[in-house]
RNA sequence: GGGGGAAUACCAAAGCGGCCAACUGGGACAGACUGUAAAUCUGUUGUCUUAUGACUUCAUAGGUUCGAAUCCUAUUUCCCCCA
């Protein structure tokens, strides 16, 4: 894996790059699409590839190693194999389970106990056997096992859940560097920043993790449900301490208001499942605000959904129609609104991506901050 | 023509003397959602309101009772059975 930087931005720590994969080329700064189960809910490969012109999806090693499970996925030949989508992909390692799994699982040392959340019976993940499951699901770029730390967190629970995952990261690193790819391209490793709201956790956490020297690094362990300023302020400053000649991936952010400051802190990769869960639930993200498209005042808007972006369905259809659909939950109606939302997502990056190369990002990063946080 | 049953808020449907402004669904309206246990979850839904408050409701009109959506009488409408 390589990573150029291409431009960077003169009135912020914004930057423009490129990340070469064995899958492909990923133009930073860049939205990824959560497709949990092998699968961006709602989102057809084809319209990820055309439509949405994503350039890497994201996986989860949690779900895919309790259903299909890693005998279906070794003899598909891999992740991209299986599921037919053959540009870079990316697996979270569970980390995030171990929080939002938080009722059903046991952390020790060693390793966490899962209960699954599917048929109650019992897990066990380790660094190591984590690794060995995403080397099985072949992602390119593959997370290290974490414990993502919830918000509020006591300062002596984050110093030792950081201390926890720092082993873990060693141990990581350790099993990667003993085992080869599965399948003949290269897997990158990201170690994960952690620390909470804390700021001298956050610089420990950042120094530890830039000292290991893998391809790209993790911010995790944020919006998580902190105020904002001090998402932003653990971004920045974990930024600032993370090398400049490798990416930056922000891990579950966010809004677009969030991923537009936090690519002027100096992030290059976001992912989060905001705009297709929210798709499902009926919020629509455009270019000229938020909509909640199951609200009266859209019943008989027969404009289309997002005039101002280039996607098909987003210019094709109406409000009121795509109203219609949620309202009635009709499938169809989270498959459109699934996709305009991360076609829009997409477009900002790219945009932000466009005004860097430019020069022009922080003034247009200002103006749209208020343009697509704002309720229409 | 004879016999029986039913009428409850937008819809459906509980309630069968006080704890009922009235269970529960649905619908409607609004909100939440940030490395997906989420096509999910939450709230409101008689009127006025800050209300643990007041007022008006359970087909209509009377009546019994300290007290009625609940009991009685009449009326209206609907359903079923027998001719």
């Amino acid at each position: 894996m390589k990573f150029d930087l291409t431009a960077t931005d003169p009135k912020s720590f914004a930057r423009a790059g490129v990340l070469h994969t064995d899958h492909g080329v990923i133009e930073t700064p860049i939205f990824m699409p959560v497709g949990t189960a092998g699968s961006v809910k709602a989102v057809h490969q084809r319209e990820l590839e055309h439509d949405i012109q994503a350039q890497i999806i994201l996986g989860n090693t949690y779900h895919l190693y309790l259903r299909p499970g890693l005998g279906v996925l070794e003899k598909a030949g891999g992740l991209h194999k299986f599921n037919g989508w053959s540009r870079p992909i990316l697996t979270d390692s569970g980390g995030y389970q171990v929080y939002s799994l938080a009722a059903n699982r046991k952390i020790v040392d060693e390793g966490v106990t899962f209960k699954s959340h599917i048929d109650g019976s019992k897990h066990h993940f380790t660094p190591e056997n984590v690794m060995d499951i995403q080397r099985t699901i072949g992602a390119d770029i593959i997370m290290a096992f974490d414990e993502c730390t919830p918000y509020p967190c006591e300062y002596t629970y984050a110093k030792n859940s950081m201390v926890l995952t720092h082993q873990w990261l060693k141990r990581c690193v350790d099993r990667i560097q003993t085992t080869e790819p599965k399948y003949g391209y290269e897997q990158a490793l990201f170690p994960i920043v952690q620390g909470s709201v804390y700021k001298d956790l956050r610089e420990q956490s950042a120094e530890f993790i830039a000292s290991q020297n893998q391809q790209g690094n993790a911010i995790g362990g944020l919006s998580v449900g902190e105020p904002h300023e001090d998402m932003y302020a653990m971004t920045s400053l974990v930024c600032s301490i993370l090398p400049k000649e490798k990416p930056r991936y922000l891990m579950g952010v966010g809004t677009p208001e969030n991923i537009l400051e936090c690519i002027a802190l100096g992030v290059d990769m976001f992912d989060c499942v905001m705009p297709t869960r929210n798709a499902r639930n009926g919020m629509l993200f455009t270019t000229e605000g938020i909509i909640n498209i199951r609200n009266e005042k859209w019943k008989d808007d027969l404009s289309p959904i997002d005039a101002g972006l280039g996607g098909y369905v987003s210019t094709f259809h109406s409000k009121a129609y795509l109203r219609h659909l949620i309202i009635n939950k009709e499938i169809l109606g989270a498959q459109i609104a699934s996709i305009h939302n991360l076609t829009f997502y997409l477009w900002l990056v790219k945009e932000a991506r466009r005004r860097i190369q430019e020069g022009t990002f922080v003034e247009w990063k200002n103006k749209m901050v208020k343009i697509v946080s704002q309720r229409l």
